[in-house]
DNA sequence: TCTATTGATTAGAGCGCTCTAATCTTGTAG
DNA sequence: CTACAAGATTAGAGCGCTCTAATCAATAGA
């Protein structure tokens, strides 16, 4: 388990170590020669450099931090995939964390994060105060997803809820539904966002807003639904759901669907995320599809930026969601 | 963005550099006096120790290296935060990797994390040649969770896949079922061992056994299942289908459905890795649960062992699935 | 022939830390 | 008052690398 040094190169090829890091950094001046005989002795040797001594070495780090609120939320799992692609192209390396949802945890997570002195971090959908995000931002760049903070020295990349709310009822609106009804995700990520645009486009159609507090989860959307119906007799149901996400609106199915109603014959169902689960045949949700991959990518891209001192300036990235229409909407009273 | 090191802590506490890492690693040999002297100045500064500068001058390493043949399957992220979990409390990071699931990209991966020296390697469904993962095992300890490999120095987690079907089997047996086919999941992980076990189980109860060539997807199973409907009349059709996964069960189901048929009255479906997908009530998919949780567990403490030098024997986990009975599986001819 | 000049190579210090061995303090026994 | 443990502290080398400045070789110009 002993591995060979830069030293050992050095020896075997009869340089000075000096020059085999020249090599290994691919530096233009060193004689094809002197280049061949050293690429041969790292090769017999199966040498590899150091990435920690070299960074120590060269005050550099090629070491790329990413906590991640929860890697079982498809979301963050897509977003981290895509990411890992980024960074790999650029050479630079992912080291992960995840903080429990606790913000404890959390903050002991950007702890280990930072004690690598990365070259930058990224947070997905952090829950720790704002106080320790600039703790974080004082030492590297440092990016956020899914989450706002006010600072100079911090990136952000959002889907624009409130557009995506619009987006569903707009949809429901334009296919005759009147009375339609959101259940909010209570304190998760972007459900407030998602409430507000919800309650402004109903405002804005002339219409009432039946706001139905829930969770991001199955379970949550069951719940809300059997309180829809008991508040409201058959004909006064709302025949439009906007739901806080895709768990949440099949959840909601389940329950309308227990109660006899189809969908989206008698009610339509819209979620939010368009998760694999909304793709399903099986279950064909309309859904509001956030653009996973551009937010990584943009993601990434601002905290190079910033890695390479090229930009000094905040950036807010708010990125615009699209709906996709598959089989849980229809036309008021029947497809 | 210049953090402060060691040297600056001891100036400012008024000791030498030695002392401040005796305290920074807990030594008992420190008097109490200069122990609070020195924490004091460490956060005053906000001083944190530098791992990468620790991990060279000590020659040991707090890293982890893992490769994940793809997050997106929640199979993995639910491994990987279990993983990360655990790392955490044993004083580990995790630097995480993906090789999408080509053997080159892979190998690339595998070198980067090699490249970090780090303590151990776990490979989740490595898709590299077995040679590739042997040169990786003369560098550091190795763990394969969901593949095997024949060496000496290289341990192995999986879920016993034979095991799996059979207890898909002997469940719709059980329920009366003598017509059971499998929709085999072609080259994933584990399909093979599942299809093996599928075979065994219904020989083994004197039927015989259809297999389905299939995939790991909802669009494999809607296929095989279109394929199955045109093969055997309505008596003659399967009343049983164990699924390659999840995924797979889900497209059986939304076929089937299509063509009128009930599930479970007319046919039982099982699908296979209990994926939250499965777990939604609306769904309610009866399938096969793999010990994650635990897989995850025993691969960190194989290795930990290995790094800590407490065994040099190979061990091979072969972990019990259990089978999780929901709504899709009734006795034949219906609840 | 001697000196620039350019390109190739290397010596050596230093990155931030650990760790061994040496040194410095005390307290205690003789 | 000396001797000596035992405990507390520090000097200094070294981990594997980078990088600046110095050295060396070879060619060109005067």
């Amino acid at each position: 388990m002993v591995r060979p040094t830069m030293e050992d190169v050095a020896a075997r090829a009869g340089v000075s170590r000096a020059l085999v890091s020249l090599v290994m950094n691919n530096s233009p001046k060193v004689s094809d020669a002197r280049r061949a005989a050293v690429l041969r002795a790292a090769e017999e040797l199966g040498y590899q450099p150091h990435v920690m001594a070299r960074s120590l070495a060269s005050r550099t780090s090629t070491v790329l931090g990413v906590m991640v609120n929860d890697l079982r939320n498809a979301f963050f799992a897509d977003i981290v995939e895509e990411l890992d692609t980024a960074a790999q192209a650029a050479g630079f390396d992912l080291i992960l964390n995840t903080g429990g949802r606790s913000p404890t945890r959390e903050w002991n997570a950007l702890h280990n994060l930072l004690s690598f002195r990365p070259a930058g971090i990224i947070l997905l959908s952090p829950v720790v105060p704002a106080s320790a995000i600039q703790v974080a931002a004082r030492q590297c760049p440092v990016v956020l997803v899914s989450r706002t903070v006010r600072s100079s020295t911090v990136d952000t990349v959002n889907d624009d809820g409130e557009a995506g709310s619009a987006l569903a009822v707009d949809h429901l609106v334009g296919l005759g539904h009147r009375r339609i009804a959101h259940l909010d995700g209570g304190g998760a990520a972007g459900a407030a966002q998602r409430r507000r645009g919800f309650e402004a486009a109903m405002r804005r159609h002339g219409l009432d807003p039946i706001v139905v507090r829930s969770e991001h989860t199955d379970i949550g959307g069951e719940k809300a639904v059997r309180e829809l119906l008991a508040a409201y007799s058959r004909a006064e149901l709302p025949t439009g759901l906007v739901a806080g996400n895709d768990f949440n609106a099949v959840g909601a199915i389940s329950a309308l669907e227990e109660a006899g109603l189809r969908v989206p014959e008698d009610v339509s169902v819209v979620g939010y995320d368009n998760t694999s689960l909304a793709a399903l045949r099986h279950l064909s949700l309309t859904t509001v599809d956030q653009p996973r991959k551009d937010m990584a990518r943009l993601a990434f891209e601002a905290l190079i930026e910033r890695v390479r001192g090229e930009r000094t300036e905040p950036v807010r990235h708010l990125l615009h969601p699209s709906l996709v229409v598959r089989a849980t909407t229809s036309e008021t009273g029947g497809a």
